[in-house]
RNA sequence: GGUCCUGUGGCCGAGUGGCUAGGCAGAGCUCUGCAAAAGCUCCUACAGCGGUUCGAAUCCGCUCGGGACCUCCA
């Protein structure tokens, strides 16, 4: 059995996964920010980590997997008015901050679980830890490496880049920082311009804020994934994980702060997801190039060509690699669509299939190899950085033999009684429990089943009596209500609801 | 400007120096009462120019193009 291997953004090489305490993963994905709808791009990290801990699980490890909620605002730290995103939000739709973050947190939990991915162990909240993060700036400061300025705490980089190496994570030198940082307001309370905050102090204006020793103000843009990090993963943890955006100055500075208050450098492995691109560029809000979750599933944008359902956004996802840009349009996403479709269906022909035969052996050894060697590469390319392409790529080319044994174009002996339960229990496993696959169609009636089977009865006894009139009338108007008859090989019939 | 990534067939995308990934679209054939599916076959590409090598999409250099980060950002 090969090792799995990851790339740590940190070596810039792929390493042997081994956890810090045997059987046991500790893993912190940055969350959203709830101070407005997500979009398409944010789906790619969620449904990235979410298959990396479905893996995680299968290899048998306890995770526990972190994801925060960002819900305290980050104000603009260096922005002409330093002033809180959440709350100005809030004045304008004359919502309390609150209510903002409450909608939004849960549009967040609808959008992902139609994706299908797995609740988080813990998903804290950044205004439920201020305490947390008030006692991590103190123990900072104590250690000498930030200090106070007009009620707000700033994280002295120059010092800390004296005697760590800052810059590490996103390959920056601390010389250039400084010469290419953008004067800006704000400026001026800084001794030195690479200087993050750790605390802010809050004007009158401000509605989110917090009694700290410093006075009444909230935190800085940074502390909150390390404080929270911290408390529930303990000091050092295994796995770091977030869109590549927020290497630096997010992850940067996470590492620097962690490792002045815990004395040690927090994470062992950093993953780091590639952007979602539009005609080549980044998909994001500030370029107004985005897709909301209710938009794209429901059609509702100018851009879409159609409404696509989240499971297709899902593999269109998992059929790049996670380090890749992954460029969106409709042609794209409309070729996922019909993809996933002939995959899942003849996914759910092979869970119905039972092999016959009067020997276990395979009656074409040929093709019994090459089914086996396609099943067993999933394990290696899973290993291989969570290389979810190249297992896809492999069921597509089980596909054919699946849809033969189904037409009985080949039989079901052809495959060894081993290499056939291998073929069913493997697609199950990595298709639906690792990669998260979930049936497009509509979920099951089981009165709509019963009324369905009764039509294609019906339509079963016209064309024994080659009343194809009736026939023909049933499948097309079936068709024009949205449902697709087909008459299978064996005589059989089925339909899927589009 | 600095740091880094990237350029694959009509489109999307895997690609560890040698053995045509895969998907979508397209063409032909088979099956079918007709469809729809499905099966089989075809479509053999790696920005350009040099170099290393027996051999390069893969390594090196240069040129051109695209992008990310340096500011909130998944």
């Amino acid at each position: 059995m090969s090792e799995l291997k990851i790339f740590n953004s940190l070596s810039r090489t792929k390493e042997v996964f081994t956890p810090l305490t045997p059987g046991h993963v500790g893993m912190y994905v940055c969350g959203p920010t709830v101070s407005g709808e997500s979009h398409l791009g944010h789906a790619r990290p969620y449904v990235t980590f979410d298959v990396v801990f479905r893996y995680l699980q299968h290899l048998g490890y306890k995770v526990r997997y972190v994801r925060n909620i960002t819900d305290a605002g980050h104000f603009e730290e260096e922005g002409k008015e330093a002033e809180d995103k959440i709350s100005k939000k809030a004045v304008l739709e004359k919502l309390e901050p609150m209510e903002l973050v409450h909608k939004y947190t849960n549009l967040f939990h609808w959008a992902m679980q139609r994706f299908n991915t797995l609740s988080p162990s813990i998903e804290p909240t950044a205004t439920g830890h201020i305490v947390e993060q008030i006692g991590m700036i103190e123990k900072i400061i104590a250690d000498g490496y930030a200090y106070e300025v007009n009620g707000s705490v700033y994280f002295d980089v120059k010092k800390y880049a004296a005697n760590f190496d800052y810059g590490k994570l996103s390959g920056r030198v601390i010389d250039d920082l400084l010469e290419t940082t953008r004067d800006l307001d704000g400026q001026e309370e800084k001794r030195d311009r690479a200087d993050f905050a750790l605390w802010k102090s809050a004007a009158p204006e401000h509605i989110m804020r917090w009694q700290s020793p410093w006075g009444v103000g909230f935190p800085g843009w940074h502390i909150e994934c390390s404080a929270m990090a911290t408390k529930y993963l303990g000091p050092r943890f295994d796995i770091h994980g977030g869109g590549m955006d927020l290497q630096f100055p997010h992850h940067e500075s996470e590492i620097a702060q962690s490792t002045i208050c815990n004395h040690e450098a927090p994470v062992r492995y950093w993953m780091h997801n590639n952007m979602i691109t539009v005609d080549g560029k980044k998909m994001g809000k500030s370029y107004g190039n985005h897709i909301t979750f209710t938009q794209l599933f429901s059609g509702d944008s100018p851009v879409l060509a159609k409404a696509y359902h989240p499971m297709v956004i899902r593999f269109f996802i998992l059929q790049t690699h996670y380090r890749s840009t992954l460029d969106f349009s409709n042609e794209a996403l409309q070729a996922a669509e019909r993809g996933l479709k002939r995959l899942w269906e003849a996914y759910e022909h092979l869970q119905k299939l039972v092999r016959t035969g009067d020997s276990d052996n395979a009656g074409d050894a040929a093709l019994d190899e090459r089914v086996s060697g396609l099943i067993k590469e999933f394990e290696e390319f899973m290993n291989d950085d969570f290389s979810t392409a190249k297992i896809l790529a492999n069921m597509f080319e089980l596909v054919p033999t699946i849809n033969s044994m189904k037409d009985q174009t080949i039989a079901t002996s052809a495959l060894s009684a081993a290499t056939f339960e291998l073929l069913q229990n493997q697609m199950r496993v990595y298709l639906e429990d690792i990669l998260g696959i979930q049936s497009v169609s509509e979920q099951d009636n089981g009165k709509l089943q019963a009324v369905m089977q009764l039509v294609m009865d019906i339509r079963r006894e016209a064309r024994g009596r080659k009343d194809f009139a009736t026939s023909d009338k049933i499948r097309n108007q079936l068709q024009e209500i949205g449902i697709l008859l087909k008459d299978e090989k064996n005589g059989e019939m089925s339909f899927t609801i589009s």
